[in-house]
DNA sequence: CCATAAAATTAGCCATGGCTATATCTTGCG
DNA sequence: CGCAAGATATAGCCATGGCTAATTTTATGG
């Protein structure tokens, strides 16, 4: 068992910011991954990705998705031509891709653990962006162990 | 297994848009959790709390740590007078206290996943926000489990 | 084939959370 | 004491990610 107080604050304040700027670093990432993964999505069910139904399944107003999509297009992972789909470039799939498989083991783990299915979606939501892949190996490692031999 | 490309898309779009609300929803309570912690941290480790310490460990200039200690004490988690140190009301030391557990928790369960103790604390910090208190249970229930019976 | 409905974009607003530069307060020491 | 030095606060900038209202483009059905 950690020392219940003192444990945070003896770790030298450098190494405490750093951590911090990871997470601040993750958060500013985490929209773009979702967007990707949305728009992969998409494309795959309905062959195209239009503003209108991505707002829709982001929960946000139209414009705040075309706002987004422009982001997207600035940083190199998506485009699209006025009033026509958003298409994802090889980048954006490659990202989409990785993004809906850590989406999958980290819902996986939450429900191996034990947190039922619409609780683990939710949570997963938000928890996927902040792992990292050596985090994401061992749930990796724990889910393939569990199938092998179940619960005690 | 879950299908793989097809399981996103046919979750209803309100419900998808349901859960990207709740981590926007999260990700802005996650800096003010972040900050009653490290506040209560520092009092408990130097009997108070000065904008300049709090600064220094957020990795943020101290301009923006007094800006978000005055967010703190319009949401009533803290109290300050100008040029004196920071303290947590009733309800921010509440707060403290519940983020404080939580964050061990996170860090203690992917440590028992074989994630390296650096690693967990890095990651750690981000996911936090995200554990629902039913997530935190299975979490619980799950060190408690190889607490007793360690790994196989 | 064109008028209107639907979809998308643009314009312009707000809050948050960063920053630097400047001003103000507190404090300790000579 | 009294005045630097250091700590804190304020001012004012920027980017992100929300929003609504207005405009522009596309698509359709009569
Ligand atoms: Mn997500
Ligand atoms: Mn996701
Ligand atoms: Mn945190
Ligand atoms: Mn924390």
């Amino acid at each position: 068992m950690t020392d219940p107080k003192a444990s945070a604050i003896q770790v030298p304040p450098a190494e405490q910011a750093g951590r911090f700027a990871r997470a601040r670093e993750v958060q500013s990432r985490a929209l773009l991954e979702d967007y990707v993964e949305l728009i992969g999505d998409l494309i795959t069910a309905h062959g195209e990705a239009r503003v209108a139904d991505i707002a829709e399944r982001m929960g946000v107003a139209h414009p705040t998705a075309t706002k987004t999509v422009a982001r997207l297009k600035r940083e190199g992972l998506a485009t699209s031509r006025p009033y026509r789909g958003v298409f994802l470039t090889e980048e954006g799939a490659r990202l989409a891709e990785s993004v809906r498989s850590r989406h999958r083991t980290v819902v996986d783990l939450l429900v191996a653990l034990g947190v039922p299915a619409e609780h683990a979606e939710r949570d997963a939501e938000g928890i996927e962006h902040h792992v990292s892949q050596r985090t994401l190996r061992a749930f990796e490692a724990f889910l393939t162990k569990s199938e092998t031999q179940p619960q005690s």
